[in-house]
RNA sequence: GUCCCCAUCGUCUAGUCCGGCCUAGGACAUCGCCCUUUCAAGGCGGUAACAUGGGUUCGAAUCCCAUUGGGGACGCCA
């Protein structure tokens, strides 16, 4: 049974990478029908928080990346971890180090700057008696000769020496245990059987074989996943725009969108670029993960968000979009009864609206942007469109346009097109002249959905004050 | 500085393991044309890549080595 975790630390939000990572665990276990375990990695009391801990659980959900155990908690689990580092230090595999974080540190920095490698140098390893006035941390003993092998299932083996690894703390001197530690006490405990992490860990990965081998335990299987970078190929942070995932929920994004584009972020599948959740589940393999990192592309996260969202049914897309109607202030809250009211009796014509905007809009933001003329009394129209469009030259066009619409029988798609032809035929233009005008005294702009699907839309009442107000704009006096 | 990883169009990638089917395919972006009621969407077409140098081989994007470039790690962070 593949028994796979995504263990995050709690101190920021689910960020891009995180959400790639907890998605390649996810799918990896889905596809062998396998246990995704979540847990909370908060060793590091001074920067883990509890917002923190609900933030990145509120975006897995939002992402529909659900897990079947946990969450598990590491400061839950103290007293496991302390057993363990008693019984290393009862069988002479850690010792008590007295060196404080200052010394280490001054150390660091001397051998950086002689250009020595920055380890440290076990000078605790052979102390017989305590230093009085200092409480120790605790430090593992690694081999300092052979070779150690990572067999990882995306690079292949990969081997280092020994002597290049340094004795690391497992326990600091509060007695909290620390991540290389913990990770594999947790991994075992938890009988996970593939570590599926990002590519930053793979340096650690011997060090934690060593503690598999003196916990008497096997090692999983490794598979290190490829950084997410941004365009300018380092590591992606906020300098390269919205890194956590909730900012994408908050400019309109699909869960389903980013969850593809993430997908195919170091992973394909032949050609194809768009797949469902059950494709991607059936599809996923951990052979055609890439080894090399890749950049962050949101143009083409855009592009897919279209695609998703025209491939969306009205009525889910405007159950979708309402959230951001009521941010703008353009629909009332149908949490309050007048609200509630308003959406019973028009959400037939709202849906009909967001379907008008499908096509021409890649974020759930751009449709609510756009929903305005629809939603709001009158226009402003702008000074550019109305100088180009609400003229003398446009003003018979647009009289022509009042006239005929006001006594029209049925105020709909078809029979506004009818009326359109017949000015046009009377003028000898084409249908751009006349349209055009019309599109900005009742959208205020220049870029809308078709006039006829707009116009019905706007209703006649809401469409003949517009077409006046903008005939009064264009020179037309009473 | 030391160690580790990586290297196909601007970007994501197919092809690499099992050399010939690759005059290197797809997608995003970009450019042009068509459609057209504006903007999109859609259709058609274009520009654009095997990092470099050595090998191995009848033959290399594919195998080997070196170089270069990029990334990562070297914490009482995870």
């Amino acid at each position: 049974m593949v028994r796979v975790r995504f263990a995050p630390s709690p101190t920021g939000h689910l960020h891009i990478g995180g959400a790639r990572t907890a998605l390649f665990n996810w799918l990896f276990a889905r596809h062998e029908g396998g246990v995704f375990v979540l847990r909370i990695e908060d060793t590091d009391r001074t920067r883990s928080t509890e917002e923190y801990i609900e933030s990145i659980m509120e975006g897995m959900k939002w992402l529909n990346l659900d897990w079947d155990e946990g969450p598990f908690r590491q400061t839950d689990r103290f007293d496991v971890y302390k057993s363990c580092v008693d019984k290393f230090l009862a069988e002479g595999k850690a010792y008590h180090c007295y060196c404080t974080p200052e010394e280490l540190e001054e150390r660091r920095q001397k051998a950086l700057a002689e250009g020595r490698p920055p380890r440290y140098d076990g000078r605790c390893r052979l102390l017989k008696e305590p230093v009085p006035g200092r409480t120790p941390s605790v430090r593992f003993k690694m081999p300092q000769t052979g070779q150690t092998v990572v067999n990882d299932l995306i690079r292949g083996p990969v081997s280092f020496d020994n002597s290049q690894l340094d004795d690391f703390i497992i326990a600091r001197s509060d007695g909290t245990p620390t991540y290389n530690f913990v990770v594999v006490v947790d991994d075992v405990e938890m009988k996970i059987t593939h570590v599926i992490r990002g590519d930053d860990h793979l340096n650690n990965t011997p060090k934690q074989i060593h503690i598999y081998t003196s916990l008497g335990y096997e090692t999983p299987k490794f598979a290190h996943l490829p950084m997410i970078m941004g365009h300018d190929k380092t590591r992606l942070s906020k300098r390269h725009g919205a890194t956590s995932v909730m900012a994408y929920k908050e400019m309109g994004y699909l869960p389903d969108a980013l969850i593809n584009y993430l997908a195919r972020l170091g992973w394909s599948c032949g050609d194809q670029e768009i797949f469902t959740r059950e494709e991607l589940k059936a599809r996923f393999s951990m052979e055609h993960i890439g080894k090399s990192a890749a950049v962050f592309n949101p143009e083409k996260l855009l592009w897919l968000n279209g695609e998703y969202i025209r491939k969306t049914s009205p009525e889910e897309l405007t159950d979708l979009v309402m959230p951001f109607l009521i941010a703008k202030g353009l629909v009332k809250d149908p949490e309050t009864p007048e609200g509630s009211a308003w959406l019973t009796n028009n959400k037939q014509w709202l849906r009909k609206a967001v379907a008008s905007l499908t096509e021409r809009s890649k974020t759930l933001v751009q449709i609510a942007g756009a929903m305005e003329f629809y939603l709001l009394d009158t226009v402003e129209v702008d000074p550019q469109a109305r100088e180009k469009f609400l003229n003398s030259e446009t003003l018979n066009y647009l009289a022509d346009v009042r006239g005929g619409l006001s006594g029209l029988q049925e105020f709909t798609h078809d029979a506004l097109e009818k009326v359109f032809q017949e000015i046009v035929a009377k003028h000898d233009t084409k249908l751009a002249k006349v349209a055009q005008p019309v599109r900005v005294a009742v959208t205020g702009g220049t870029v809308s959905p078709g006039i006829f699907d707009v116009l019905e839309i706007i209703g006649r009442e809401r469409t003949l004050k517009r077409l006046e107000k903008a005939m009064k704009l264009a020179g037309y006096e009473l």
